[in-house]
RNA sequence: GCGCGGUUAGCUCAGCUGGGAGAGCACAUGAUUGACGUUCAUGAGGUCACUGGUUCGAUCCCAGUACCGCGCACCA
């Protein structure tokens, strides 16, 4: 970065693609992002999210990953051994379905033709080739991780954590295989876990069907959502006190599909209101009928298999999928004459998370984790605030959900993912359940053994991410420094899938909190709100938008935007705000560094006192003060409007404006504390944005000719990152902190009177159209003595940025100028002589409104004053500031009926 | 059905512990030598969804209503 053109050489327009590419090289050259560790330093530790291995970035990723390195970026400079630790998640299913697509689309051999083993092999091959990607994509959006550390979970190292974490289970109870009705996808083939079934609302219909007595005494009417099943019915159930059916409870029912012959029997489960009152009982195929059909020893009969298709059991229908089967019965029932009506009827279907395909409940043999006693201290953990999640709401979601959970399907009939570690021996059937894989049954030393040929869910070992990544199960140095780690930032829509599943497990396996406070954000959404998705065709790019606007623009869009855990629209309008105010700040930086060419830091500046010097300092420790503070609390979008308002409306707007005649004039003796004022402010600045802007910030800082020092671990930094000697980044600089002796309230509101100054004349300009650049004369009447201080003091800012004549500044008398434009501000009455050019009856017409707003005001603040109740009850400060207001108000309000009296008598 | 969030300027959204209604964009008017037109200045624009309540005082707290969105649970 030594041998670039200088930054005033430069164009005057901030190019993001000039700068993102070189200095990330120099970020990576430098290893600045190697977490060191540092006994007796606090560390801080963040772990991404990891995304699936052969994704691709998407706008949520930018928001996630942003959050995220705002605070390690924050937290590193603040001398905290910061580890940001990237990597990316296996992601079975979703990366199974997406290599067998593939296969299918270049016409090679489908995943059983290949076999397993060999399909694992593709898989591999697929994953190395796609794996780059995704981090070459982060490595786009500026992120600090320190790729050293970077995992995978099906890593060795991770992989051995999930066999252990499974081992442990197993071994305390906590691991069973259970046989029971499970969501079964016949689309992927494999079963799902209850939150991998999302309900769709969907219009279908409510089918009436008659089932004829076997003793041709009646027949009994059932409805049901679902025809093809009944092919499997095995009862029909009543509620015990339903009067309408009690005599008929324990008769034989002759099913009208299957000419089977099922009883009617009874059943607190059924609800007497809906439907008919009777409910066909379809065990194999329905949880709640699966219940009755364990209490009323009911048959079990499978008629759909796992692809959907009705098996031999259907009879006639067999070999039928089961929607052209629904069709297929209800054609017959209505030629058959048992169809009494068809009703609409809106439900939802739960249908496969991953392919949308609807999910069929089929009892099947599955392993389960037990989860009551690992809710348990989970709950407890965010109960009692030990774990704190941002936002707040959040808290109760989570809370609901752990206190009501089921117990956890972990295999899935994949290949693709960690392999469950139970061995089955063939000779005595026990199981043989171990970490490294054994070579002979645990029981009976037979050899023959197989192994299990189920895969576990992918999230099975993402709950393990927070530890694995760091070593666990052994007791690494990384593990004992980093772990716990600090705060975990991700989307709400996987707090159960994830966040809970890493709570439980790290309480389980670690005995401590996985992390002290888990952030949420929400879902970026297209300008309309929709969600962003591929058959919308409405996805953002990331990619796209950094090539266009720039990386750090992106950043700050999308964090400014944003509230925590509420859903954001993406806008251009927004990430074009975003490229400009970097572009702002890029000239703003130029003009400083033009102005700092002869500046010789070495000579101090004397203290100048300069009115505007103190209050630039006293804004700035300000917005330090308010960003550390919204950091630590989260609030990243307050966070960053804080340090747009403070540069640009602040600093530019004003500071540069005022500062220019100091600059332009050699001979001022307050020139070189300018240039100090100006260089470390413009530092100190940089400092305050970098965790949002990296790129830009590192850029201009790396250009200053006074830069501070770096933080304490710097050195550490280099040293354990294998660093011959420490380079310069901005980004191991430490962090702004309010500086004593920069607090000036008394700048500060001195200021605001020459603002005010500056801004009633330009006021009167623009509305008396007096020209842009017409000097203009003016009159400031103070009415106190520290006003007249005050703006006798800044008498030459009002001048210059006034654009002035002769300005005169005195005490308020009864002289007050004729024919002129006239404002009122607090502390003074501003007067612009403009001669006969003022058009009296519009002018009497705009005095007229403003009396009336102001005399509104007064009323209100009068009428608070006469209020006892609020003597009595307001804190001190409200009445004081309330008295002062309304002084103020009374005396603007005199100061314009003076001046309506003037002009009526002309 | 239960729970949660939203409703503030034309649009998108901020507003921390009750006392000032705000930003960006858009709009209107003016400005072209000097960091930046990706700019600057000035201005217009709001019954803070509605109804009650608490309070000296409510955009903010409480109760309810309406509409929008989400989550969880579902009765075939």
């Amino acid at each position: 970065m030594v041998d670039e053109p200088k930054l005033t050489e430069l164009a005057s327009k901030y190019d993001p693609k000039a700068v993102e590419e070189e200095t990330y090289q120099y970020w990576t050259d430098g290893k600045f992002y190697h977490a060191p560790v540092v006994p007796g330093t606090p560390s801080y530790t963040i772990v991404i999210p990891p995304p699936n291995v052969t994704g691709v970035l998407h706008l949520g990723h930018a928001l996630n990953n942003t959050m995220i390195d705002i605070m390690v970026r924050w937290k590193r400079m603040r001398g905290f051994g910061a580890l940001y630790l990237p990597g990316t998640d296996h992601a079975g299913l979703a990366t199974q379905i997406k290599v067998e697509q593939d296969l299918r689309k270049s016409g090679g051999p489908t995943r059983h033709e290949l076999g397993r083993e060999k399909f694992v092999a593709k898989v591999w091959e697929w994953k190395h080739k796609y794996a780059g990607t995704i981090d070459g994509q982060l490595k786009k959006l500026g992120v600090s991780t320190d790729w050293s550390r970077e995992a995978f979970t099906m890593d060795e190292r991770l992989s051995k954590a999930v066999r252990a974490f499974f081992v442990q289970l197993y071994k305390k109870g906590l691991i069973y295989q259970g046989t029971r009705i499970t969501n079964w996808c016949p689309k992927d083939q494999t079963a799902l876990s209850d939150i991998e079934v999302e309900y769709d609302e969907r219009d279908s219909h409510l089918w009436h069907f008659r089932y004829p007595l076997v003793d041709g005494t009646g027949y009994i009417e059932v409805a049901t959502t679902r025809p093809e099943t009944m092919l499997g019915d095995t009862g029909v159930a009543v509620n015990p006190e339903d009067e309408r059916y009690q005599a008929l409870v324990g008769k034989m029912l002759k099913h009208p599909a299957t000419g089977r012959e099922i009883p009617i029997f009874a059943d607190d489960y059924v609800d007497k209101e809906f439907g008919t009152g009777c409910v066909k009982v379809t065990p194999f195929h329905d949880p709640n009928d699966f219940d009755m059909g364990l209490r009323h020893n009911l048959e079990m009969i499978q008629v759909i298999g796992l692809k959907g298709e009705i098996t031999p059991a259907g009879g006639k229908y067999a070999g039928l999928d089961r929607y052209e089967c629904r069709k297929r019965i209800v054609a017959d029932a209505e030629a058959e004459g048992w169809l009494v009506k068809i009703e609409p009827h809106r439900h939802a279907v739960g249908c496969c998370a991953r392919c949308e395909t609807v999910v069929e409940p089929i009892i099947s043999r599955q392993w389960y984790v037990k989860m009551a006693p690992l809710a348990e201290p989970a709950a407890k953990a965010v109960r009692d605030g030990e774990i704190k999640i941002v936002p707040e709401r959040f808290a109760k979601v989570y809370l609901h959900w752990m206190e009501n959970i089921q117990d956890w399907c972990i295999s899935r009939q994949i290949w693709w993912g960690h392999r469950i570690p139970v061995w089955y021996c063939d000779e005595c059937n026990g199981q043989t359940v171990e970490i490294e894989s054994p070579t002979k049954c645990a029981h009976c030393g037979s050899e023959k053994i197989h192994q299990d040929e189920d895969a576990l869910d992918t999230w099975f070992s993402s709950a393990l991410w927070p530890f694995s990544t760091l070593g666990w199960p052994d007791k690494t140095p990384d593990l004992g420094y980093f772990y716990p780690t600090d705060v975990l930032i991700t989307g709400y829509d996987i707090l159960f899938f994830w966040v809970a599943r890493m709570i439980f497990s790290g309480i389980e396996l670690t005995g401590k909190n996985p992390f002290h406070t888990v952030v949420l954000h929400g879902l970026i959404r297209d300008e309309k709100g929709r969600k962003m998705s591929k058959s919308l065709g409405n996805i953002v790019d990331p990619l796209d938008v950094i090539d266009k606007y720039g990386t750090d623009a992106l950043r700050f869009m999308l964090v400014t935007g944003t509230t925590p855990g509420n859903d954001s629209r993406f806008y251009a309008d927004k990430v074009e705000a975003a490229r400009n105010f970097a572009n702002k700040l890029w000239n703003a930086s130029r003009f400083v560094l033009m102005n700092l060419a002869d500046w010789n830091e070495e000579t101090p500046a004397e203290e100048s006192g300069n009115l505007t010097d103190r209050w630039i300092k006293h804004r700035f420790n300000a917005a330090a003060r308010d960003v550390d503070r919204l950091l630590a609390d989260y609030q990243y979008g307050e966070a960053a409007r804080t340090i747009y308002d403070f540069i640009w409306s602040e600093f530019c707007d004003w500071y540069i404006e005022l500062v220019k005649p100091r600059l332009y004039n050699q001979e001022d003796p307050t020139r070189q504390a300018a240039q100090e004022t100006l260089a470390i402010v413009l530092e100190g600045t940089l400092r305050l944005l970098h965790p949002f802007m990296p790129y830009i910030t590192e850029a201009i800082w790396q250009k200053l000719p006074a830069q501070s020092q770096p933080v304490d671990t710097a050195e550490e930094i280099a040293k354990q990152s294998g660093q011959a000697e420490l380079n310069p980044s901005v980004s191991v600089t430490r962090f702004p902190e309010p500086l004593a002796g920069w607090d000036d309230p008394e700048a500060a509101t001195r200021m605001s009177l020459i603002i005010d100054a500056v801004k009633a004349l330009r006021s009167i300009r623009a509305e008396f159209r007096l020209g842009e650049h017409a000097k203009i004369d003016a009159v400031f009447m103070a009415t106190t003595p520290e006003a007249f201080a005050t703006l006798d003091e800044g008498r030459a800012f009002i001048e210059n940025l006034g654009k002035t004549g002769t300005l005169s500044i005195e005490m308020l008398s009864q002289e007050k100028p004729q024919n002129a434009a006239a404002a009122v501000i607090a502390g003074a009455e501003v007067y612009v002589p403009i001669g006969g050019l003022i058009d009296v009856p519009k002018e009497l017409e705009r005095l007229g409104k403003e009396i009336g707003t102001i005399e509104a005001e007064v009323g209100k603040l009068k009428g608070k004053l006469a209020n006892e109740g609020f003597l009595a009850k307001a804190k001190p400060e409200v009445i004081e500031k309330t008295k002062e207001e309304a002084a103020a108000l009374e005396e603007k309000l005199a100061s314009v009926n003076g001046r309506l009296a003037m002009l009526k008598k002309l």
